[in-house]
DNA sequence: CTGAAAGCGCTAACAA
DNA sequence: TTGTTAGCGCTTTCAG
């Protein structure tokens, strides 16, 4: 692995040469420049990242953390990021937190020391305060999936009380009145926002909430399957069902299905998210859009832009509609033909 | 943010002192050793992993390159990557080559300057001769996906040709004999392998090998969805289907249903993979258990053993089977019951 | 337009 | 047990 020293030497010029063609060609006569390039290729020539970041204080690369990459959300998140910092000439780290605050701190520690020159942070289990504690004005950061609450952060994040009363507000405008919930963990500020929604939509129509109605998932398959589970067992099933995502739609619907109750006749199903697969198992799932790709871009942009010109910084706040996707699961058809019969 | 020399300045010790506490603490007297580390809780200090990987020639980190975060497979790898790397105290560079060569061979090139210690590669689309001149004896590489035809590479990997095979000779076994196969890219190995076994099945039951039967997909839900549709517009449909991955079979599973046909009564559909939605689907999928957590797992702890022994370095060659998953969508049941009645 | 030299923060001989 | 010092490979003043 040659290096800059063998390059001036070969090249019969100064390392400051050398350097100058790479960072500044412009200020070096054409005739060195040509000279000096043909012994880079011939040396095989890269440089090394580390020194360099060392000298400027760059490590040309960005951490992105994500709580679940088995989640599919996630991975939407990361293809947006890489695209921009790919385009940048910038390496992605991944740092997988498994939802737990002490592995979200612990890497957000490590990543301070000047790791990485900035940070994209998906739905952080962390307080303001201690985010921007950690920052400590070093790391330029990006927060997806929270409003803004500090300074010098910028956050791109939609509205999940907003989604969550947009599907609920769909299923009472469908005639549904007995509408159960199945929340994300509590712990998650997403999943109170979203079933702060599943409230709000009740109570502006006059129906009740019960509390038997709601019961916390773990945003798994397997949380949504065991939800709706106890609620076959229960014996009284709801009209509706509102689950906080669609990982666990998809387990109540296993659920249902296999014990014969019919979705969307007997229970009307809407999910949350959009993944993929929503529209791929039987039947399409209705779910509000989660624009989690473009949330990914756009975070890395504005990243990007506060790396660029650090001077002109204006933290932003960038804010995402939810949107309802109709179809099948929650009886949209049907409710269609009863009208028009 | 600290430096090193200030904590030695405000500790009263040579920076030499400090850097011993941090990685040799055995060599430190404990009085001396205590007073630094406070001056260091004080000052926040943590090392420059930068300055501190120029003079140890090491980054702390390693790559996966895979070709699609958004096909779920990936995904898992990269949680196994992940959670080795994590336990050693690297951190993980993201390379999404997006199934394109070029951006595959830009990542490795990028990384060989000494960007990251060491790389895993998923499903490669360059050639050993090439992989093994960009590696050029200085990244220490983990191959996942093909078998080892080079020196000084560990390889982890299936054998995508027994599995085609398995897959294809469970559904002669059923009964089914007019078999199609929607395959992978052909540029891709494994899309070829597959489709090896696929005829090598039909062969040892000496069944002929029709080029109609066989349709080239893209590996996403769309390729399947498109292959099954000209089946059913060619208007004779094959009894079976081995699509070459669960994203197809889903796609093809959907516009089955969608045009009427049933699965697996009048077509029987096994996929490749076993993506966890492949058991959420209705009918849930028949297919080849394709165990990417593991290798992803593997691959990284062998990468982690030439890291940290580069001494006794043999590399080596992983090979995990293929497993066959039953479930509904190829007509097991029925046939049982057809046998027992 | 080019070179000499200092310095980025850290580690590891080598001395003491 | 500790300090001195020479790098690691690069960038960038400052002179020329």
């Amino acid at each position: 692995m040659a290096n800059i020293r063998e390059v001036a030497e070969k090249a019969g010029v100064s390392v400051a040469t050398v350097s100058r063609v790479l960072n500044h060609p412009e200020t070096v006569s054409s005739g060195t420049k040509e000279l000096v390039r043909l012994k880079m290729k011939e040396l095989e020539y890269t440089p090394n990242n580390l020194a360099r970041g060392l000298a400027l204080n760059k490590t040309y690369s960005i951490a992105l953390l994500i709580p679940n990459i088995l989640n599919p959300l996630y991975p939407e998140v990361a293809k947006g990021v890489e695209d921009v910092a790919h385009s940048h000439g910038y390496n992605l780290l991944l740092c997988n937190t498994e939802e737990n605050p002490e592995k979200e701190r612990a890497y957000l520690h490590l990543l301070s020391n000047r790791s990485v020159d900035g940070c994209i942070v998906t739905s952080s289990l962390l307080s303001y305060r201690e985010l921007m504690e950690i920052q400590g004005d070093a790391l330029p950061l990006a927060l997806i999936g929270r409003p803004r609450e500090a300074e010098g952060v910028h956050c791109v994040f939609t509205d999940f009380t907003e989604g969550g009363y947009l599907a609920v507000q769909y299923l009472i405008e469908q005639g549904y009145t007995r509408i159960a919930h199945i929340s994300g963990p509590e712990k998650l500020p997403e999943s109170r926002d979203k079933l702060a929604g599943y409230r709000k939509a009740l109570k502006q129509h006059g129906l009740p909430l019960e509390d038997t109605l709601v019961l916390e998932g773990d945003n798994e398959v397997e949380g949504g399957y065991l939800a709706a589970k106890r609620f076959i067992q229960a014996g009284h099933l709801p009209e509706a069902i509102f689950a906080a995502n669609d990982l666990m739609a998809m387990g109540a619907l296993d659920v249902l299905k296999s014990s014969g109750v019919g979705v969307p006749e007997e229970v009307a199903l809407v999910g949350y998210d959009n993944i993929r697969m929503s529209s791929l198992v039987e039947p399409k799932l209705t779910t509000i859009a989660n624009p989690v790709y473009k949330m990914g871009l756009i975070a890395a942009r504005l990243l990007f832009d506060s790396l660029n010109r650090p001077q002109d910084q204006f933290d932003q706040e960038i804010y995402l509609k939810p949107k309802l996707v109709v179809r099948k699961s929650c009886g949209h058809e049907d409710r269609i033909r009863e009208i028009f019969s």
